[in-house]
DNA sequence: TATGAATGAGATTTCATTCAT
DNA sequence: CATGAATGAAATCTCATTCAT
């Protein structure tokens, strides 16, 4: 596994050799197929549980926020975004990215050719189920209707932006510190966004 | 190079296979090296040209902008992006876009294992100059330094935005619509976020 | 397709080897996916234009003799097996036999794994409807029923002995002789086996 | 055993999975080889005990045939074949293919790629030695001449019909009838046409 | 311009078998 | 009696590329 691990991050999915995997480890090709049913499998082991976890998370998280959201008065009091609480979500999804650094690096960009290729898209429909509800919610709220190309086009944004973090930052505090600075930017704009 | 368009969009670069294009086409293999070096030569011929377009495009653009915000007082009457047109820019570009909607498919999302697999990077990198000497006058206007990476970030996203766009609306002036309503959501938190 | 013969025959379908093939033709393995698609494939080519020609002659045959027991008074005679004139029939048989000879024998009898491992039946299947027709013509006129197991049997039996014969006897001209014996065997207790 | 009964059905000999039979039984494939030599051993555990009974049986009862026909006047009553009481060794022989039919499937349709993919012939040339007998000492009688093909061909039409039987019904009383039917029948005529 | 043929390297996968523990 | 691990060879197939004609 941290052969493959090896040699999935250099070359991506496709062109990642078994042969070379092995050889790596110091086996044969043979051997790899005592531990895993083919190329996929591998794969997964090595990058699967990490993705798993995150969905976990994010499941966790809006199921807590679309019970807040749903409360009677929950919109009374101002801004949607202020009732749920962003940051230390945040520092746990981005803990967690960093924690399983070379395994979302895998998933997100260089996973194409294999059944996790779209496993981006999958994250920004989950994810926008939780903004869907909330945006409705809003929108509800003030007589307005949800633009669902504007929703889906932040979701992906938001989604893309934790991808571009761990892209290009590889340091975890900073990454938390961009993250922050970024969903500022974001919520910000949000309801003018999404809302018309 | 129709077929080998057909093949590229639908099995992405690495997996075309051009045994079926030049089957599809009606060839023999043999035919397509008298016109072409090789595959990433014939990706190159579909979907380079609009490219380069792009580039030049956006480099003419650019050089105006860069012209008009280093004039002396370009920057007293208020608002940074009012001095750009961003408008009839922004549809020369959506234009051009779906003008070439295969080839920009293909670079986009299907150039992994080519040449062009990087692009996008590319595509940033070119467009972060002119924000990064825009930020930069602002930020000396202001008394305010740029932070390199949220100026990156956001330029991704600029640019993430139009792929976002052409791999899910397919209507060339409703994407028009969209990317209005996108830029306004990024330009109003620009400021804030780019400097600091 | 020489050397496939050559390997099928020696060592069946299953356990032939591209490879031998191949290196015994004096070219690599790749050269032969220019011709044929896969291993089926060269198997196909090599035995299948004997089949399809066989089911042709049967087909035809056939043809001709339900026209012949179909008319009002084609029984009246006697034995219904005069009608047919099996000699002919049969010398035309055995001398498609005996022209394809390794077609035959690899497709009788060394075809397991292949698609063709199940002809032999498909053959059987085909003849048999004939032969139940023939017989049902025959039980209407004596007021018996046609069993049809021992008519599946007796088929099979037909069938089963021209396999005989090419895999036990090379030399065609004593292989008519047989089979005229053969024939006469079957057809002689053909009613009584089949009618009840 | 009985996983390796259940594979060798379903896939033949060769196409059978050691891995897939071990995997079945839950135990590992190292497990296998502290019973078993080899694949062949494993196959020949489940299927050679029935076909040496099978041997045993034949050669018992044409030992008793034989010592029939041996004594002086054995032909003078009239046909041959009513020397042997064929019924109940049909039957016995019924019994046994059916009280054993996993093995013998296995022996007589899927043992391709094994030393038991022979067994026909052998079993065939085990039979004919008898019939062998049996047609000279008639042929003395008669002052005939045995044709050896014919002679051969009768045999493997028994034995073909055997396998017939196991392949086609399942039903062991329903086999018998239609065995006696198939013994009349080649009984019937036998002498004319082995005898020339 | 194009064909037809072939190369040679490489891919993933499967297999029966072995063996120290 | 069984495991867990590995071997090593072989399998079929695919590929981009080459080149004489």
């Amino acid at each position: 596994m941290e052969s493959g691990k090896k040699e999935f991050l250099e070359k991506g999915y496709m062109k990642a050799s078994l042969r070379k995997i092995c050889a790596d480890a110091g086996v044969t090709t043979g051997a790899l197929y005592f531990f895993f049913k083919d190329k996929e499998d591998l794969f997964g082991a090595i990058a699967e549980p990490p993705l798993k976890k995150l969905v976990e998370i994010l499941n966790n998280h809006f199921a807590v926020d679309v019970e807040a959201i749903s409360q009677p008065h929950a919109l009374d009091g101002g801004n949607a975004h202020e009732l749920v609480d962003h940051d230390e979500f945040i520092d746990r999804l981005i803990h967690h990215f960093y924690g399983n650094y070379d395994a979302f690096i895998l998933l997100l960009t260089k996973s194409q050719g294999s059944k996790y290729e779209n496993c981006v898209d999958e994250l920004v429909d989950t994810i926008e189920q939780f903004y869907l509800a909330l945006s409705e919610k809003l929108g509800a709220h003030y007589g307005a209707k949800v633009n669902r190309y504007m929703l889906h086009w932040l979701t992906h944004m938001i989604v893309d932006s934790f991808i571009h973090l761990i892209t290009h930052e590889i340091n975890e505090e900073k990454a938390a510190q961009y993250m922050t600075k970024i969903m500022t930017f974001i919520l910000e704009g949000w309801q003018k966004a999404v809302l018309e």
